[in-house]
DNA sequence: CTAGGGTTAG
């Protein structure tokens, strides 16, 4: 089996010509410590981090005693492949022999690891309390920061303001910043507690270290809306926008969102043109709003204009923007046109759902003719 | 340096 020239080519001349350390220590050679760290980084610094764990594995049996350098490599290389137990496990035995070890690097990348790319914020927690007792480590404020956010994405607020007190401890004192502020506001409201939502934003106001962000502002007007204060998220934004902060298509969509739920059509409609104006590109979620807003009053019209718009612009209808639609064309009684909508939504590949059939079924229950329609074909 | 924020029925 030969290789197409351009691969031999590769092969021969952009390799490296040194043999790998297994063939050197196979034949016998005995390197010494330094010139296999030396290759170990070489390895981890190409990203052959199964490389470097392969050749970790060979040194004991050739009796090669490793030092702190080599468990660093190693350990590195272990978090690069998410093999965070294998991670832990060395750091906890090496941690207290290794005095020079990058501690809190390692403890940030593995309560990184658990909290969020294992989605166990609670094994993370733990190793995040076994920190901070071992004096002289202070994770990142990011770490802190994924940690909440981790709990707040499971709706375990409980744990979250664990975290965060944690964080505003005597040992710690991280300010909130936007990222935690907006994480905990977004929490409560998951929890149905718009209100305590609102107060942990003035109390960090209070506190006078946050500057508010457009995401904070975000989730506070969510709140608002949530809380059918409606005259409070309009006074937010107009503040937003007397502090020059730049508005985007989230904030927007969530701005416009208020004006329907208070039942303002029109206004809702110049905050979109406002917004188009400014050059904000509306996107997916934005079309979705007006549309659901515009369908629940039964104006079919605008809806399929904004369908058209979307697709013009090439912004996908998701099966919340289509569930939005049926419902339009149900409250004006054309169920047949919702149903042949749902069709192509299934032939489109899009996932359909119970809202979806919920609506439907409610269409059809509206038009009265629940025994000889299309309904029968939902199944 | 960034992350984090917004949409659906009865």
């Amino acid at each position: 089996m030969s290789l197409p020239p351009r691969l031999s080519r590769l092969s021969s001349s952009s390799l490296p010509k040194t043999p790998p350390l297994q063939t050197l220590l196979k034949r016998g050679f005995t390197p010494t410590l330094k010139s296999i760290n030396q290759l170990l980084l070489f390895l981890s610094h190409s990203r052959r981090f199964n490389a470097v764990i392969h050749l970790f594995s060979q040194l004991d049996s050739n009796k090669i005693n490793p030092n702190s350098q080599t468990h660093s490599i190693l350990i590195c290389s272990l978090l690069k492949l998410h093999k965070f137990e294998e991670a832990e496990h060395l750091v906890s035995t090496q941690m207290s022999k290794c005095p020079d070890f990058p501690k809190t690097r390692f403890w940030d990348s593995l309560i990184q690891g658990f909290g969020v790319i294992r989605n166990n914020p609670e094994k993370g927690l733990l190793l995040l309390k076994d920190c901070l007792s071992d004096s002289g480590t202070l994770p990142s404020s990011f770490t802190f920061c994924s940690l909440i956010h981790g709990f707040v994405s499971q709706g375990n607020m409980d744990r979250a303001i664990e975290v965060l007190e944690l964080m505003t401890g005597d040992n710690v004192r991280y300010p909130f910043d936007n990222f935690v502020c907006s994480s905990v506001i977004v929490g409560f409201c998951k929890i149905g507690k718009p209100e305590v939502a609102v107060r942990f934003f003035e109390n960090c106001m209070n506190s006078g270290a946050l500057k508010p962000n457009v995401v904070t502002y975000t989730a506070l007007l969510s709140s608002f809306n949530l809380l059918g204060k409606f005259d409070e998220g309009c006074e937010l934004v107009y503040s937003m926008k007397k502090e020059g902060l730049a508005l985007d298509a989230i904030l927007y969509s969530c701005w416009i969102l208020g004006y329907f739920r208070n039942g303002c059509l029109m206004e809702a409609l110049r905050k979109y043109r406002e917004m188009v104006e400014r050059g904000i590109n509306p996107d997916t979620v934005s079309y979705t709003v007006l549309i659901d807003g515009f369908s629940k009053e039964g104006s079919v019209g605008k809806v399929v204009g904004f369908l058209k718009k979307m697709l013009k612009d090439g912004v996908m209808p998701n099966v919340i923007t289509y569930t939005a639609i049926m419902l339009g064309f149900c409250k004006e009684g054309k169920f047949e046109k919702a149903f042949r909508l749902f069709k192509e939504v299934q032939d489109m590949g899009i996932e359909v759902d119970e809202f979806m059939y919920a609506t439907l079924i409610d269409g059809a229950c509206r038009k009265g003719d629940l025994h000889d329609t299309a309904l029968y074909q939902l199944r």
